[in-house]
RNA sequence: GGGCGCGUAGCUCAGCCGGUCAGAGCGCACGGUUCACAUCCGUGAGGUCAGGGGUUCGAGUCCCUUCGCGCCCA
């Protein structure tokens, strides 16, 4: 047979066995298929990006679950790709483009798009190359990107249909404004840090008068477009300034002061100076007013000519000058330090700059109602289930999506305007003059938001606007699984043009992932230098640990902390399932075949009396924990299925039936029982094999391609499910007391340092009898696993005291010593757990003697009670009997 | 300011519908190399479940409150 190395080589084995498995076509869904269907679309990573531990979270979550309903039978589709990202990857060329002294205007629309697609395919699909490291099954042959020709036929298809329904409009407003970006971005797209700045005072003159209000500011370079100044219609300190004039310092303009409610009396002095141009809430204020707007800061973060001395000077240049001109003309009345939240560009950290522009907007709140319901109503559920209230807060409040963007690498608007007549035309494909006036027409230079296209998704990729078979037999998907980070950005946003444009939700379920953090909990970030890299755990440790890593932290809702400790334990584990491999290999014959499951459960159903209690108990509990396993998946509880599948290799598997099996596999065991016992290793260990393939798909391939077996890759063969011929909880309970025995007689001599080597005679009373029927069976092993010499079945274990008594659940052992033994601290021992002993014992009594609790609690309950009660008190009668017989 | 979450062994965390739930991994201590594995085997120590109050026959588990940490929104 086949020999594995001592150690197991990931690195070895891992890029070979996904080639095996893409040119397979194993991950390749099939529209026609009539088996029920399993389908995910990946959540685009960026194009620019590579592969972070979120990614390597998500996909190993991904990959768990795809991987373990295509062995359940489901016909599977994880569908990947990436998205555009318009931001990042200009951010990425201007870069490039600052290296050479130029910007994306002195290149022009065109070659600049010519330059993003040449980046795109020498560098965009960095991070689809990294996925396949971590050994995901996605359907590469469906691989979408959101500028593809059909999903920008998609964007544009949709666009159209919002405008034509009214929803979306072009209007002037005030928008975030990224000075470095040149472009307008969405409320979810700036990122508010708290900042050490400072609050400025600052005094207007009041005109007709002698005196003087006083505003404060965090940003007094904008003073130079108030229009007004506002104060709350209820403020006594204000109500005699209402309606007069002040005048604006520097400027020297003259401005009314006004009351509106939008103001905050607690905020500074109670009045605020008022600047249309350059914030929302002025805006708003300056539109019920009709005040004047003065845009002093233009799209370059300078100042206006409107700014006076102050034009062409960088934003915050102009704030330090302007103090100071304002200090010396004694308009600066104060200072003070100031904590606030300053917005920045999500993608280049520049400060945002409000800004009056014209935009294009999409009127969510009649596509958000039907979105709300579908949570409301668990067409779509979230898991965990907290996260909904989010998603409802934000959907209640929902504000109009500004979906245009001042960047050229991205989805055009599909609009033309007609100078001439000022006429608007949205069409498919371009016109070649105004449908009206026949004049030149100039196309729309914005873009839309990536995020537009992203929303999408769900359905664009499976070749929507076309009826296509994979729509049709893919669509809704069932499972999203994302970050919280992106609930609005785009959870939200599918949700609402999947009912829209498909009439119905884009998915059943939304699993929401935590974040991984470093070991000590602390969010990986450049800055703090603790940023771990995927792709080098996985050239260490390999990608099985470190999937199985993830999978084993991830709890719902719960943040990773990803420790390295952890997962070297998990590379281990690796270890001891390629070594369990080895054992069986060593002890194979050449005649040595698959066993099909069929003939182990016959085996159960004919003769289950001629098999070890060890056989009957490892098939009980292998169907057990596969119930288990799916039980968990199924709801998503990962860190619970692996850590079955681990509990059960290591600490059932390995340590106690391979350690059981082990005197009947070797050369002078009988045939036939040989044999027998070879078929159930087989099985058990190609089941095994199977409940671990999700979490760990390379080693598990590579183990049992070296096992008998049949068919082509373990990735799809069926995963084990429920086979009643299999329990048997006579066998477990049997296998339970064996193992207590052992770890009892174990645990006598260590703590009494009885040589290892020593094989102490013994002796067993059992008080049931059909326990002790069947450790009479076991004796053999009994002796071999806890190191005894000769083993005998007693009534009762005579007094002696050169016998070490023992209790355990079912009787009595005693241990031969004929050697030192430290009475003293055997003494000390028995009364621990004596003492111990009694008080449950004592605490169970006055549970039973309680009267409510006779009456009120179940009947089960209350049974369950007295029978441990009367347990733990047997138990207290041997302790004390063991005791009495020890000298002092 | 509004909302959400967390506090369990030395560390990082599980503990689902209140009743065998006081657990895992790592770490620590002691003992072990005749061949599956030292990435191993065996044994063991360790916790007022953040503090206080309540509901209940019964509370890490539900409610209230205090303290200490996070996150989201404005």
């Amino acid at each position: 047979m086949a020999m594995l190395e001592r150690v197991y080589q990931p690195k070895e084995v891992e890029q070979r066995w996904y080639r095996f498995w893409e040119r397979k076509g194993f991950f390749t869904a099939d529209a026609r298929s009539n088996k029920p269907r399993f389908c995910i679309v990946i959540p685009p990573p960026n194009v620019t990006g590579s592969l972070h531990m979120g990614h390597a979270l998500q996909h190993t979550l991904h990959d768990i679950l795809v991987r373990w309903k295509r062995m359940s039978g489901f016909n599977t589709l994880w569908l990947p790709g990436t998205d555009h990202a318009s931001i990042a990857v200009h951010f990425v060329l201007d870069k490039q483009l600052e290296a050479k002294k130029l910007t994306r205007f002195d290149l022009g629309r065109e070659r600049f798009l010519e330059m993003a697609w040449k980046w795109k395919e020498s560098s965009g699909g960095i991070i689809l190359n990294q996925m396949r490291r971590m050994g995901v099954s996605c359907d590469w042959t469906r691989e979408r990107f959101t500028m593809d020709e059909g999903l920008s036929r998609a964007v544009q298809e949709v666009f159209i249909r919002l405008y034509e329904e009214g929803l979306i409009y072009r209007g002037e407003y005030i928008v975030n404004w990224c000075p470095r970006c040149m472009t307008a971005i969405s409320d979810l797209e700036v990122r508010y840090q708290e900042t050490r700045g400072k609050l400025y005072y600052l005094k207007y003159p009041v005109l007709d008068g002698s005196e003087h209000v006083v505003v404060a500011t965090t940003r007094p370079e904008t003073m130079l477009g108030d229009t007004a100044v506002a104060v709350h219609p209820e403020d006594e300190r204000y109500a005699m300034l209402v309606g007069r004039h002040c005048m604006l310092p520097v400027m020297k303009r003259r401005i009314p002061i006004l009351a509106d409610d939008f103001v905050d009396r607690e905020f500074g002095t109670g009045a605020v100076k008022v600047t249309p141009a350059h914030d929302p809430h002025d805006y708003e204020a300056a539109r019920r007013h009709n005040l004047p707007r003065i845009a002093v800061i233009d799209e370059h973060g300078r100042m206006t000519e409107h700014a006076g001395s102050y034009a062409g000077m960088d934003r915050f240049d102009c704030r330090r000058e302007l103090l100071a001109q304002l200090s010396a003309e004694g308009y600066l009345l104060k200072a003070e330090d100031y904590q606030h939240n300053v917005g920045h560009c999500d993608r280049c950290s520049t400060i945002i700059e409000p800004k009056i522009s014209m935009q294009w907007f999409l009127k969510v709140g009649s596509l958000a109602k039907p979105a709300i319901e579908a949570v409301e109503n668990g067409s779509v559920q979230f898991i965990p289930d907290t996260f909904k209230k989010r998603y409802f807060e934000w959907m209640y409040n929902i504000h109009d999506w500004c979906i245009s963007r001042q960047l050229w690498w991205g989805h055009r608007i599909p609009v033309w305007y007609c100078d001439a007549c000022g006429a608007v035309i949205v069409a498919r494909t371009a016109p070649a003059a105004c449908l009206k006036c026949g004049g030149k027409l100039r196309e729309e230079v914005d873009i839309l938001d990536t995020w537009f296209s992203s929303a999408l998704w769900p359905f664009s990729t499976l070749g929507w606007p076309d009826e296509t078979e994979d729509l049709a037999a893919f669509y809704p998907t069932d499972v999203l699984i994302t970050g919280p980070d992106i609930i609005f950005f785009w959870v939200a946003r599918m949700i609402m043009m999947g009912i829209k444009f498909m009439g119905d939700v884009p998915f059943r379920q939304v699993h929401i992932n935590g974040i991984v953090r470093d070991a000590a909990g602390k969010k990986m970030s450049k800055t703090r230098q603790n940023v771990i890299e995927p792709l080098a755990l996985i050239d260490e440790y390999g990608a099985d640990a470190v999937r199985f890593t993830l999978s084993s932290m991830a709890v719902p809702g719960t943040d990773i902390p990803f420790s390295t400790d952890r997962m070297k334990g998990y590379s281990a584990f690796a270890n001891k399932v390629w070594n369990a491999a080895r054992f069986l290999l060593l002890y194979l014959k050449e005649t040595d075949c698959p066993v099909d499951p069929e003939h182990i459960d016959g085996l159960l159903a004919s003769k289950r009396d001629a098999l070890a209690i060890e056989d009957r108990w490892i098939l009980h509990r292998l169907d057990q924990v596969a119930v288990e396993i799916s039980d968990q998946l199924e709801k998503f509880r990962f860190h619970e299925a692996s850590s079955l599948i681990y509990q059960f290799i290591w600490h059932e598997l390995c340590d106690w039936y391979i350690e059981l099996v082990k005197p009947s596999l070797s050369d002078t065991a009988g045939g036939e029982e040989r044999d027998r016992r070879v078929r159930i290793l087989i099985h058990v260990l190609d089941y095994a094999l199977r409940l671990l393939h999700p979490f760990m798909p390379f080693i598990t391939e590579e183990i049992w391609q070296k096992v008998p077996h049949s068919g082509e890759s373990i990735m799809v063969q069926e995963f084990p499910g429920r086979r009643e011929v299999r329990a048997d909880p006579e066998a477990c309970r049997a296998m339970e007391d064996l193992m207590e025995l052992i770890t009892a007689v174990r645990s006598r001599r260590a703590e009494l340092d009885i040589e290892p080597r020593k094989h102490l005679d013994a002796c067993l009373a059992v008080s049931d009898d059909r326990a002790r029927r069947l450790l009479e069976g076991s004796a053999e092993k009994i002796r071999l696993l806890a190191k005894l010499g000769k083993l005998e079945f007693v009534a009762a274990v005579p007094a002696d005291r050169m016998i070490l008594r023992g209790v355990w659940r079912h009787g009595e052992f005693g241990i031969d010593l004929r050697g030192a033994i430290d009475l003293v601290s055997e003494r000390r021992r028995l009364q621990k757990d004596l003492d111990r002993t009694k008080t449950e014992v004592e605490k169970l009594l006055r549970k039973i003697q309680s009267h409510e609790f006779a009456q009120r609690a179940p009947a089960e309950v209350v049974e369950e009670t007295q029978a441990r009660h009367a347990e733990l008190l047997e138990k207290c009668r041997r302790l004390e009997s063991t005791l009495a017989q020890i000298p002092e």
